[in-house]
DNA sequence: GGATTTAGTGGGAAAAAGTGGTAAGTAGTG
DNA sequence: CACTACTTACCACTTTTTCCCACTAAATCC
């Protein structure tokens, strides 16, 4: 079970190291990144990834207009990256376009059950903002089994 | 099994080049193109086309109207075209127009399991822009699968 | 608390991928 | 048959990516 939040920055030609707590419990030399929901990026180990696609696939008929973008969104941009000497992921152009990942800028990964995200640093503060008032409301729906 | 999304630019004669990546999966110096949905282009290694191509004769009846429709639509624009020396691949013009493909744009390489799509960059950010809500939806039917 | 290891960052050189343009060939048209 | 328009093939350049090494900062160990 993956969990953990962390910044690193992404340099000028699109690498990220990727925290070296994280790199222990995945035991594997490459990761699947592919689009995720509100703009973030999300990371899967290969072994998760194709268990995911492989029933989105299953669902899918190209006729569908939801399905076609199912497979636009998640399937199509997906990539196996494997990490550099430093531990580093080289994340491909339109990956970063679609997360707003800025050249030098600061991001943000975090480790949640099977799978992880990770985001520009700058909108995942605005996200947290904007979604204040929800967390209220989010939480109360759980609280029978918190406490 | 196909998969990336790439942004590359067709020049002022209608040459785009195929991102690398995929040719080396696809292992051979050709591909058929032909139109696809929400007026993108559908890309098809021969085998793959051979096979699609092949279902959809078998059904097709020319006193449907639906069928013709198919046939028009799917089987009769479909080109076979080779890469060139760079690996690129020379657009159609009709096929240009049908996905209103502009000499000197930009434009988008989805590729997702058994075939591929290219966009005009700016029509598939439009769609994107027009999908966003159905996107939520979609993937809450998916919610499931993913945990 | 100082020394050693480990994580994270930055940059240079080589290779690969992508882009643009010129020349040669082909087909269609008057 | 000649001319034009268009396509194809080839070559040269630019940009991006990849691989490698070096440095700094932080954590760990004794």
């Amino acid at each position: 079970m993956l969990n953990g939040d962390f910044r690193n920055t992404l340099d000028e030609k699109g690498r990220v190291s990727f925290p070296a707590k994280l790199r222990s419990v995945l035991q594997q030399n490459e990761i699947v990144v592919t689009q995720g929901l509100d703009h973030c990026l999300m990371l899967f180990t290969t072994d998760e990834w194709e268990n995911l696609s492989s029933k989105i696939m299953e669902q899918a008929s190209v006729f569908d207009p939801q399905k076609r973008k199912i497979m636009r969104h998640f399937i199509a941009p997906a990539q196996r990256i494997e990490f550099d000497k430093s531990g580093r992921l080289s994340i491909p152009q339109s990956l970063r376009d679609y997360a707003s990942l800025k050249s030098g800028g600061e991001c943000a990964i975090l480790a949640m059950g099977k799978f992880m995200e990770l985001w520009d640093s700058e909108s995942y503060s605005r996200y947290n903002l904007q979604t204040e008032s929800e967390l209220e409301e989010a939480a109360a729906s759980f609280g029978n089994i918190l406490l």
